[in-house]
Parts: C-alpha cells; structure tokens; sequence
RNA sequence: GCGCCCGUAGCUCAGUUGGAUAGAGCAUCUGCCUUCUAAGCAGAGGGUCCUGCGUUCGAGUCGCAGCGGGCGUACCA
C-alpha cells in the first residue's frame, strides 16, 4: 500500500524529468534484502541507458526530486543506480491506526472492476470425483476468491461432463444391470460399476466382448440424442444422483458455483456454430470430418481440429466454442479464464484461436490456467494400490481422520465433538493448502507426512500462529477486558525490530494479492502468509503482550489484531479456515 | 517429426518488469519450556542453479544449440 505511493510519486519525479516516458515501466518493488531496505526501483538504470545518460546521476537527481519525506527515510542510490527505500516507523503506525479504523485491511481492490468468468471443476456425470478433480477445484475457487476480493465481477460456471457417447452404455447398464439397493447406497459407486460391465461387453480385447451389447448402447445413444422420453428421464436422473455427490464435495470444500451449465446445455447450439464456421469458411471437409487448419499459426500448422467428427457428431471442441459464444452473449465478460490440466493447452490453443477467427469482435481476453499432475510417492500420477484414480471424498476423509489423530495426541483434554471440528477444518485447510503451495505448473509429489506435517510451510503452521492470536484475546476476554483497536492506534508505538518487521509485513499483503491476480499463481499468497506467520511467531516469542506495560501493551495488542485478521482474510482467500484452538 | 513443461542443497520444492552475497522445509548438529499454546523459537553446516555459447552494466530468470525426464499431438474430454 505504501509501496504504491513510492512508486505513484517515482513515475511522477520521473514524468516532470521525462514527459514522454513510459511509467508502466516505472515499478518499485520489494528488496531482495531487507539490508538494502523495504523496496527498491531498479528502472532509472535502463531509463538512463536508453537516454545515455549516467544511471547513478540520473538516480541521485530524481531520488533528490521524490518528496517522499512522510513515507520513507532519505532514499539512496546503491550500486549501479538502484534507489532503495526505507519505510519510516510512523508512516506504518499511521497505516496501522486507517487499519483499525476500518479504512482498510492492507489491501486495494482494482479498478475499474472486471467481468470475469471463470470454469473449473467440471467433473464427469457417474463418476466419482477424485484426484484429477482436486486442483482445479481448489485453485479455481481460489481464484475466484481473490479477483472478487479485488472488487471484481466473478461469475463461476461448473461445466460438468454429462453428455457423450458413454452414455449409451450407461443407458444400457440401467436397464439391464441395475442393482437398486446399491444406488440408494452409493449411486455414483452404483453408475461406476454398471459402466464397467458393460464397457467390458462392448471393448473388443475383453474376454466378455459381446457385439450384441455394443449394438444396443448405440441403439441407446440415438434415442437419448433423438429425445426418447425414458432416456432422457433416465439420463436426467443420473445427472441428479451424481450432482448430489458432487454438492456433497462442494459443501466439505466450501466451493460455491454460480451457475452449473453441464455440456448438454449446450447441445441445441451446436448445429449452429458449425454452420456459422463454414459459412465463415473457418473448417472445411477433410477425411470426412469437418475441420479447422492453422496454417498461419506456427505451433498450430501441424495441429488441426475437428469441429464436427466423420460420423457427424460434435466433440468437446464444438462444445466449447459454443460455450464461449454463450458466455459472451450472457454475461459480456473482460476475461474467461479455464483452469484445467496442463494436458489440455494444444485444446484450449486451438478453441481461442477457432474463437477469434469466428468472433473477431469480441475483445474478450481468453486465459487457459494449467497446472501440473498430482504424482504418488513413485513419481507415477496418483492412484490408489489396486491402481484405482483415488476418490475425493477418500482422500478427505483420511485428512480429517490424520489431524484428528494428532489433535487428540496434542489436547487429550479438549471434548470429542471439539476434537473433531478442530481436525476436520485442520484437515480440509492441509489438503487445500498442499494443493495450492507449490508453482502450479509443476508436478507435485503427494505426501500425507508432508502436508499434515506440524512446522515448515503448511496449513497446520499458520493455523497454529493464528489459533495462537486467538488464544491471546481469549485470555484478555477472560480477564473482563475489552480491546478497542482505534483507541490502540491512537498512542501506537513501535520499536522492537520483530514489531517493525510485522508492520512491514502487513503493509506488503496488497503487492501479493496483487501479485496472485496478474499471474494466477496462489503460491505466491501461501509464501507470503507464511512468512507473515513466522513473523508473527518470532514477535510471539521476543515480545510478550499481555504481559507488558501500556502503551507498548495496547501497540503489541493491535498488531495482534490486524495480524490475525490479515492471516484470516488470507486464509480465506485460498479458501482455509482457522479453528477456535489447536 | 512438431509443440508444451521440467532439470536449483542429500530429499521435496520456492525464486515477482532480468537486479545486489540464490532461499525455505525436511533430514543432520547445537541451544531454549516455573513466563500469553514447544503443533514453537534461536543458531550451524550443506550449491559447477543440467551443459555450452550468446545478449546485457547485470542471467537461476531472456535467446540459440545440446543432454536427461514428463506430457500432448485427426474424430475421448
């Protein structure tokens, strides 16, 4: 926040020395070392480079010309012509005080705000969610989380898998296989099974290959696609058996859509968009199909797409595009971002490239946010012993049970019921966070040990500090008093170098938050939290608060405050919550 | 073949328009609980950032070439 008006009044200093510069290019950003400073601008050098001007001189006459005095001590020049910045002691206490006066909590929103779809999750209709669901899920809500905190419209859409050829088999399953008990036990178990018998009957290579089965689940298809009334009611049901389960995750995750428009919605568009294209003369016929050539597009010359298949059937391609019209006639949306695996860029590549010839009009900004797989210890993708994707709801329940474990090992005393609320939200928190720490575009190696573990970077930590905080206002409560944060600001000091270093922390949570928007990377807010927790703990152990004299005592209690209430609001927006106690 | 991603400490990984002496956790070692939660803190050791060449005042980061690994690549999504 303070960081915005150095750099605000640096790309003034520098517009009155250079009125055709470029500020976008002016940036100040934190120092690698604190020894330097708060932050620094390295600009002015290739500013005096592109002007053959001396860099250093050049930065000693604008850092002379910046009237940073109720910000920041003197700036100095360093090295070849860096300009490094140190926030003074009272311009944090005065950003503390607008804190705790509601002004703001260390943080901007952007403007103007942006319409921004955003489609994640999208699971399969009668299969389990499992693995391969959890990241986008996860960051897909997360990101929803921060651009609306940023004061953006985010619209999020579910686009679940619950139209295609597999349905014909499932059709058949129902009306042959069908064990009604085993539904009203576990319906999507029930759906997984029957696809199975059949999927076996129908797959050449299999010792229960029948050509009679494979007939019929295309005799199936055709009238669910013709609009035979008990297909379609069966087909309708599957949907909401499935939907329960997948609501059931949601609800555990605490993952909100605002709408869930499943491929099928899509159907009546499709002959449409493929008219439209060949009309448009965007796909011609080739080998029978109806496809899409990229021969001006380097990484797409050798990558054609089918946009209508031999057999005249669409594909998720069609479907996708008809999608993006939609989203484009609903909600006029500045953005549409997809977070989906990294195994679909050549898809999505080909889709916005599809798009733009159709719509030329539309400057709607296309974002395909990929991440990598979750591997097993083995370096292989996860899957469960007997080589089975692992289920959602079984990873989860195993996280609950593993904190619940450690939680009775660490508070034997607490009640049961207190127990297990503390370790399902501890336990909920480690799964997301794991997900959410490393670089998405890497490939994680999944680790029960490592994700529950009780220090370094992980959910349980930073639970910890904040639980810690809450401990401190607990016992304050207890002794009858109350804690008034604006009467705190008003005589806030501080002077302890760990007071300081969280002041200093607080102030950069804008820069990150920031920083997660522009490049859809969380991680970036889960090092950050962390770092403000271990802060926060190192203050912990240096400072005692209750237990000191005012003013420090009121000073050190408002940190406390807005430090817990940062931790939460970061949390929340990775989507974690914070127990009572630990 | 073409395309995308990865290669950083013994292990798992961060590393923000290119920025100063490359960071963290785990593991190993040394201290710290009669004081607000030790699920913690303070400290130590540990590196040819895959290799080479180039661009630059400055390269883990950008470009080119190579090596090793993963993934995708015409009718599944």
């Amino acid at each position: 926040m303070l960081r915005q008006q150095i750099e605000q009044r640096l790309q003034e200093a520098v517009l009155r020395r250079f009125p055709d510069a470029d500020p976008a290019s002016i940036l100040v950003r934190p120092c690698p070392d604190e020894r330097f400073g708060d932050y620094q601008t390295n600009a002015l050098i290739g500013l005096a480079k592109q002007r053959r001007l001396n860099p250093r001189q050049l930065a000693t006459e604008i850092a002379a010309d910046l009237g940073l005095d109720d910000l920041t001590e003197p700036p100095e020049v360093a090295g070849p012509g860096f300009v490094n910045f140190r926030l003074r002691p009272q311009a944090l206490v005065a950003l503390l005080a607008r804190a705790a006066r509601g002004e703001h909590l260390f943080c901007q929103p952007d403007a103007p705000p942006r319409t921004v779809v955003i489609d994640f999750s999208s699971p399969n209709v009668a299969k389990p969610m499992h693995v391969g669901h959890i990241r986008s899920t996860i960051l897909g809500d997360c990101l929803a989380r921060i651009l609306r905190h940023l004061g953006h419209r985010v619209i999020t859409d579910n686009h679940l898998g619950d139209w295609g050829t597999q349905f014909g088999m499932l059709l058949v399953g129902w009306k042959t296989e069908l064990d009604s008990d085993a539904l009203a036990r576990d319906a999507i178990a029930e759906l997984e099974r029957i696809y199975r018998v059949i999927n076996a009957r129908c797959s050449e290579d299999s010792p229960d290959h029948d050509p009679a089965v494979l007939e019929r689940a295309r005799a199936e298809l055709v009238k669910l696609q013709q609009g035979d009334p008990e297909n379609v009611a069966i087909w309708r049901r599957m949907i909401e058996l499935s939907r329960e389960q997948f609501d059931a995750i949601y609800r555990r995750l605490d993952v909100r859509f605002d709408h869930t428009l499943g491929e099928s919605f899509y159907n009546d568009r499709l002959p449409g968009v493929v008219a439209s294209l060949l009309e448009k003369g965007i796909i011609r016929e080739s080998e029978g199909a109806l496809v899409a050539f990229f021969d001006d597009v380097p990484a797409l010359k050798a990558h054609p797409a089918i946009v209508r298949k031999r057999d005249g059937a669409f594909n998720y391609t069609t479907t996708d595009l008809a999608t993006l019209e939609y989203r484009w006639e609903t909600w006029r949306p500045d953005e549409i971002i997809y977070v989906t695996d990294g195994r679909q860029q050549l898809h999505f590549q080909q889709v916005f490239e599809i798009f733009r010839r159709w719509h030329p009009e539309v400057p709607t900004r296309l974002t395909h946010v990929w991440f990598g797989s979750i591997l097993g210890e083995n370096g292989q993708p996860l899957k469960t012993r007997s080589g089975q994707n692992v289920k959602l709801a079984d990873l989860l329940d195993e996280a609950e049970e593993r904190a619940l474990r450690v939680v009775r090992e660490k508070n034997p005393d607490l009640p049961a019921a207190d127990q297990r609320e503390i370790a399902r939200v501890i336990g909920i928190g480690a799964v997301k966070y794991a997900d959410l720490l490393p670089n998405r575009q890497s490939d994680y190696v999944f680790s029960w040990d490592k994700m529950l573990a009780l220090n370094g970077n992980t959910a349980p930590y930073l639970l910890y500090a904040a639980t810690r905080i809450r401990s401190i206002f607990r016992k304050l409560e207890e002794a009858g008093e109350r804690f008034d944060p604006v009467a705190a600001a008003d005589r806030a000091t501080l002077t302890e170098p760990t007071e300081l270093a969280l002041a200093r922390m607080l102030e950069r949570f804008d820069f990150v938050v920031h920083a997660v928007a522009a490049e859809y990377r969380p991680n970036y807010l889960c090092n950050y939290l962390y770092e403000l927790a271990g802060a926060f703990t190192a203050f912990y152990e240096a400072c005692p608060v209750l237990r000191s004299e005012e003013p420090v005592r009121s000073s050190r209690l408002l940190l406390c405050h807005l430090v817990f209430k940062v931790l939460e609001t970061g949390l929340g927006l990775l989507g974690i919550g914070i127990p009572e106690r630990m």
